[in-house]
DNA sequence: GATACGTGGCT
DNA sequence: TAGCCAAGTAT
């Protein structure tokens, strides 16, 4: 018997389903691949301007696993969790080396790249090659987890396994390109976590969710913590031509492989601040001269910022090494550069007061 | 199994 | 407004 869940799904989608996004046009799958990456815990419309430049910059595979890596941070500065931006390119330069530039075509192969994970694997095999597939990311995991009354936080291994093998279950021998978008877009568009439009829904008759009367309760939420509060300092060293210091963060952890001022714990004393240049930079400066700070919030913690300007004296031989890299002023950053911080060189009077 | 990882929109 | 959440994956 077939699944009428999947047949109700593509009749609607027939009907009401989104097929004109930019990644629909030309299904290749370095296309598909780089859209699915960008859109992990991204809404579409931030993703769109992104991917039109990525396109733009580097329209294949090879254009990617060739460029350097600030270019490529460059043009994901913004959209963050950036981990994903190094592995992307990590990963097309293990399809060149080692599936002679042609994607694989098999779920194991595609999540032996680095970024690639269950669902991603999935979402290129049903889109750009067709292939059965199953998918399970934020709107479908909803939408399961409401036609199948499915308790408890989908964190939870034991929650996430029971919706894939009700995702696994739906899933149609046939146009599962379709289907796929189907099931996403009935998330995004009607089974939306407020407010979902129920009376409009293909699949409302066999509705456990709204059966019981619990459809707003569902998916239930993350069990949250307290955000931790954390303090630094953002060193502003210019030089006497108006150009600022900037410093390439660890490739792990915040803003990991992104450009951005020197950081100092608020552990040192302002005191202190020229003889850590100097020790820590190389550099010489004098008059610490603290500026507005400002708050920045992450998922996981809130970060007091307290910049600092700190005039250089004399020339500084540092410049254009791996992790110290003078910049104009006036221009934003032509490299790799977090949100707050292009803000804080752009726009350098506007961060809010704490 | 739990945690880290960004940013912007929404209420 | 402060918290919640979004086309997840890596460690």
């Amino acid at each position: 018997m077939p699944d009428s869940v999947a047949g109700s799904l593509l009749a609607w989608y027939d009907q009401h389903g989104r097929k004109n996004l930019p990644w629909h046009e030309n299904r290749t799958p370095y296309r598909v691949w780089v859209s699915e990456i960008m859109l992990q815990q991204t809404q579409v419309n931030t993703v769109i301007p992104y991917y039109e430049a990525f396109m733009q910059r580097f329209p294949d595979v090879e254009a990617l696993a060739s460029a350097p890596v600030d270019d490529v941070l460059q043009h994901w500065s913004g959209l963050g969790y950036y981990a994903r931006a190094r592995n992307l390119q990590k990963a097309a330069i293990a399809v060149m080396e080692e599936h002679g530039g042609e994607f694989p075509d098999s779920q194991a192969a595609l999540e032996a790249l680095t970024g690639i994970g269950r669902s991603t694997a999935a979402a290129i095999l049903a889109q750009a090659h067709g292939i059965r597939a199953t998918i399970l990311d934020g709107n479908v995991k909803r939408v399961l987890a409401r036609y199948h009354a499915v308790r408890g936080w989908p964190g939870r291994p034991k929650v996430m396994n029971a919706l894939w093998a009700h995702a696994e279950k739906h899933t149609p021998d046939a146009r599962v390109r379709d289907y796929t978008q189907a099931i996403m877009d009935l998330g995004a568009m009607v089974c939306t976590r407020r407010r979902p439009d129920c009376a409009d829904c293909p699949i409302n008759d066999g509705c456990e969710a709204l059966a019981q009367g619990i459809v707003a309760q569902l998916p239930e939420s993350k069990p949250r913590k307290i955000m931790p509060e954390k303090e630094t300092w953002l060193l502003l060293i210019e030089d006497d031509i108006g150009n600022l210091l900037m410093e390439r963060r660890p490739p792990s952890g915040i803003w990991g492989g992104l450009w951005s001022l020197p950081e100092m714990d608020t552990a040192v004393t302002l005191d202190e601040l020229p003889e850590i240049a100097s020790r820590e930079l190389g550099i010489q400066c004098e008059d610490p001269e603290p500026l507005a700070g400002f708050r920045h919030t992450f998922s996981h913690y809130h970060l007091h910022i307290h910049p600092v300007r700190l005039r250089l004296t004399g020339q500084s031989a540092i410049a254009d090494s791996e992790r110290l890299h003078w910049h104009p002023r006036s221009t934003a950053p032509s490299l790799g550069v977090p949100s707050p911080i292009r803000k804080l060189l752009t726009e350098p009077e506007q961060p809010s007061l704490v």
